[in-house]
DNA sequence: GACTGAACTATACC
DNA sequence: ACGGGTATAGTTCAGTC
């Protein structure tokens, strides 16, 4: 027998003797790589009709014991049976749990329980290791106390502590908490690679280059040209000999994590389709097995016992809402966040490229891994954190979708509320969800065109998670029909009822929120990585969770629970605006869960105080809160009706920092140039409010651009292409891009950002998408267009807020301008 | 062929 | 298919005269 202290990073399972064992592999506390085996008889439910006598139950339990399903390859038996008093959707149950020797036959197993006396089967569509962790509470990333008997080349499993690549193997006996290290940080050892390839299908040329990068270490394999510049370049004879170098550098660093860019949709499966036709064997894992591919929309890359991290894949789930970079491509990601971006290098076939152009391809992709790496451990206290609040390893967290992360969160929290889980809708069902319409959403304030001087924003913190609570809505305590003391809420078009009986749903947002507010305040009071990165993933659990229950797809759809939530949070909003009118202040906006009014002559303390006293009328947990004070606001109209725009102003506070939202200089579509310009004019109005100083530069800008000063990069468009290009109906200008990349032999996938500008044609072309040319295609801009199609509709409303209309702006003769 | 409203499309806000 | 609804706006398309 033997102690240690084990934080587990990877979880795996194989079949021993026709029996599921759990494989976990992390690290001890002196850094040395262990793998603990444990033994777990995966099992499921079945939940009994109400009123189903004792008698009957053991009868069904007794047949259920001897079900077996026989397949070619294995006998999968039921262990043993056992009966529980559980919960089912808040509601009482018996219910028999059923182990079995086998858990990839759970679903036959289920299928063979069609007993008129028992309603539901359940748990069979969960995956094995989220299970194993719920039942055993062995923690990803956590320290935990292991006490068990060590495997030395024993044949014990198959021999598998000899096959893998491992300090210590450890069959567990007993898995404790180790709360002495509960804070104690571990450092994984980070591996960032990327490749170079001369095609982009998969596997189809050759793998030019691998770049290696870690913690003082460096290395481009290549097998291709020798450098003599660089003594980090590694060079091989064959594509084959630099695959083996690549596996053996993997080996030899020992990683914990192995991390790349969009690795999951190209480098991975690159590389394994590459080492396929070398006739080599791909053996990254510990286990020497080849990275396996789960389905999705994007295939998960799994390597055994090495965690595999296509960053990529965490950022658009995670982080990409909090970024303002136009792609999520690691260029621009790299730059927000690391403040250093990709080399740039212009892509020739590599038969094509000059020596010193071989230097610079060395150097672009060495800096890829040097970016993933970074960026790596930029954003391992978030994932981290993810993985330890919602219990499930890294390897799912980083790929998981909002929606899962929720659901997640969910099952591991079940146990404390002795309620089995829901299962996953089938498809007929997704498919009626789908087609129930769209139910009414939040409440938008329509503003009145205008420069708004000393404007107060209050929020609501949380607000849908907090009326979830506040109300209890949720699957578990929708009611089908009205009972006594149920709460009423009135729908478009219907009535809909919930218990006041407190539901788990409800019960775990609360947790949440409450986790949530502490780790902020904490991380105020001690600003660090960790704690932000808690705080922000409460944050996020709490903003997707009232999605979560309007999504087709999740095991606790609740339409109505969706839908009263909108409901409820808008007549509060609508409650306090009124309320914020009584006291005579004057509403100038509200979206959703904010509410912008103006100081008038009341001092900051009566705010506060006024604050305090909403704060002490609303509902539950409901808060509002100070969002900031706000120095100057503009507010423009709709191009086509004379009335205000919603979601479209910008704000400017007390220290000078601004906020933009809604307009064409926060929107990726627009040309450079007139979301510079747009930006410039918003600046000028709100830092000094002189629409003078902002005509000015409008002026310089439409000189420029009359006289062609205006340089190419300036005038791009970029759109992105959401569908293949036959799929479109309208053959919009963006689409014509798309087309003629495609003619020329430029790669054209989905979700490509396409860049075309609108330039001068022979002849009177009417539509704009006859004018479309490529970046590099010959030709000169269309001043016309750019004019009116681009500089006008940007600045029309905001000058117009002026007084000054779009004849003056542009139809009156230089001079006139000038007099404003 | 010019005009007009609807449909299609992309993107933002919360 | 892989959170929800609300909103603006440009371009094309199809129908009218």
């Amino acid at each position: 027998m033997m102690q240690i202290n084990f934080i587990p990073l990877d979880y795996g399972f194989f079949d021993w003797q026709g029996k599921n064992y759990i494989r976990i592999i992390g690290r001890d506390d002196k850094g040395k790589r262990v793998c603990i085996i444990d033994n777990f008889d995966p099992f499921l439910w079945a939940i009994f009709e109400k009123g189903v006598s004792d008698k009957k139950i053991k009868n069904i339990q007794k047949k259920i014991e001897k079900i077996e399903i026989k397949l070619p390859s294995r006998t999968t038996k039921v262990i043993k049976t056992e009966i529980y008093n559980k919960n089912f959707l808040g509601k009482s149950v018996k219910a028999i749990k059923i182990f079995i020797t086998n858990y990839k036959d759970a679903h036959s197993v289920a299928d063979k329980l069609g007993f008129k006396e028992i309603k539901a089967r359940r748990e069979y569509d969960l995956n094995i290791i989220t299970k194993y962790i719920t039942e055993k509470k062995l923690i990803p990333l956590s320290w935990h106390k292991i006490s068990g008997e060590i495997l030395n080349n024993s044949y014990e499993f198959g021999g598998i502590d000899s096959v893998l690549d491992i300090d210590l193997c450890i069959k567990v006996e007993k898995i404790e908490k180790n709360d002495d290290k509960k804070n104690e940080k571990f450092k994984p050892k980070i591996l960032a690679f990327d490749i170079e390839t001369d095609e982009l299908e998969l596997g189809r040329g050759e793998v030019l280059m691998i770049s290696l990068v870690s913690d003082n270490f460096k290395k481009v394999l290549t097998c291709k040209k020798h450098s003599k510049k660089f003594n980090y370049v590694e060079y091989f004879k064959t594509e084959a000999d630099m695959l083996e170098a690549f596996m053996k550098y993997v080996a030899k660093l020992s990683p914990d994590v192995l991390v790349g860019y969009f690795s999951d949709g190209f480098d991975v499966p690159y590389l394994k389709a590459r080492a396929e036709k070398n006739k080599i064997k791909l053996a990254l894992g510990l286990d020497k097995s080849q990275p396996s591919f789960f389905r999705g929309r994007i295939p998960k890359a799994k390597i055994t016992g090495i965690v595999h991290i296509d960053l990529f894949r965490f950022i658009e789930t995670v982080y990409s809402q909090y970024l303002q970079s136009e792609t999520l491509g690691l260029n621009d990601v790299a730059y927000e966040l690391l403040g250093e971006g990709k080399n740039k290098f212009e892509f020739k076939h590599s038969s094509k490229l000059k020596e010193h152009e071989w230097e610079a391809f060395f150097e672009y992709n060495l800096q890829d891994s040097v970016l993933a790496h970074k960026l790596a451990e930029k954003l391992w206290p978030d994932m981290v954190e993810f993985s330890r609040i919602i219990q499930e390893p890294l390897f799912e967290i980083t790929r998981s979708s909002m929606s899962q992360l929720v659901e997640y969160y969910i099952i591991h929290g079940l146990s404390k509320y002795n309620e089995i889980a829901e299962k996953r809708p089938l498809n007929d069902k997704i498919k009626n969800r789908r087609q129930m319409g769209k139910y009414s959403g939040a409440f938008v304030f329509q503003p009145k065109p205008g420069l708004y001087k000393d404007i107060v924003m209050f929020d609501f913190t949380s607000m849908y998670a907090s009326v979830i609570f506040t109300y209890n809505l949720s699957l578990s305590t929708f009611l089908e029909k009205k009972s006594s003391n149920a709460l009423t809420v009135n729908l478009d078009k219907e009535k809909v009822y919930f218990s006041k009986k407190q539901g788990f749903f409800p019960l775990m947002l609360y947790d949440i929120i409450e986790k949530r507010k502490k780790y902020k305040k904490e991380y105020k009071q001690n600003p660090n990585p960790i704690a932000k990165a808690r705080s922000n993933a409460y944050k996020l659990l709490a903003n997707a969770s009232y999605g979560y229950q309007g999504f087709f797809g999740a095991r606790y759809y609740c339409r109505e629970a969706a839908a009263s939530t909108a409901a409820l949070a808008k007549k509060n909003i609508l409650e306090t605006i009124d309320k914020v009118e009584k006291q005579k202040y004057k509403i100038i906006y509200s979206d959703t869960d904010s509410i912008a009014f103006l100081l008038g002559k009341r001092t900051k303390k009566q705010i506060l105080d006024f604050l305090k006293k909403l704060n002490s009328e609303l509902p539950g947990i409901m808060e509002l809160e100070l969002e900031d004070f706000y120095k100057r606001g503009l507010f423009v109209a709709k191009r086509t009706v004379k009335q205000g725009a919603k979601k479209k102003y910008a704000l400017i506070d007390e220290k000078g920092k601004l906020k933009i939202r809604g307009f064409e200089t926060v929107r990726r579509d627009w040309c450079k140039l007139v979301r510079n310009l747009q930006n410039n004019i918003l600046k000028r109005i709100l830092i000094d409010g002189d629409e003078k100083k902002a005509l000015q530069i409008l002026q310089k800008t439409i000189d420029d651009l009359k006289k062609r000063k205006i340089s190419r990069k300036e005038i791009i468009i970029k759109t992105q292409l959401k569908k293949p290009i036959s799929e479109y109906k309208s053959r919009t200008p963006h689409v014509i891009a798309a087309e003629k990349m495609k003619k020329r032999g430029t790669p054209v996938d989905v979700g490509m950002l396409i860049e075309y500008y609108i330039a001068e044609t022979q002849g009177a072309k009417k539509l704009v998408r006859e004018k479309v040319k490529l970046p590099d295609e010959k030709g000169q801009y269309n001043i016309n267009y750019y004019l009116e199609h681009q500089i006008l509709p940007a600045v029309e409303n905001i000058f117009e807020v002026f007084g000054i209309n779009k004849e003056d702006l542009f139809n009156k003769e230089q001079k006139k301008l000038h007099e404003f």
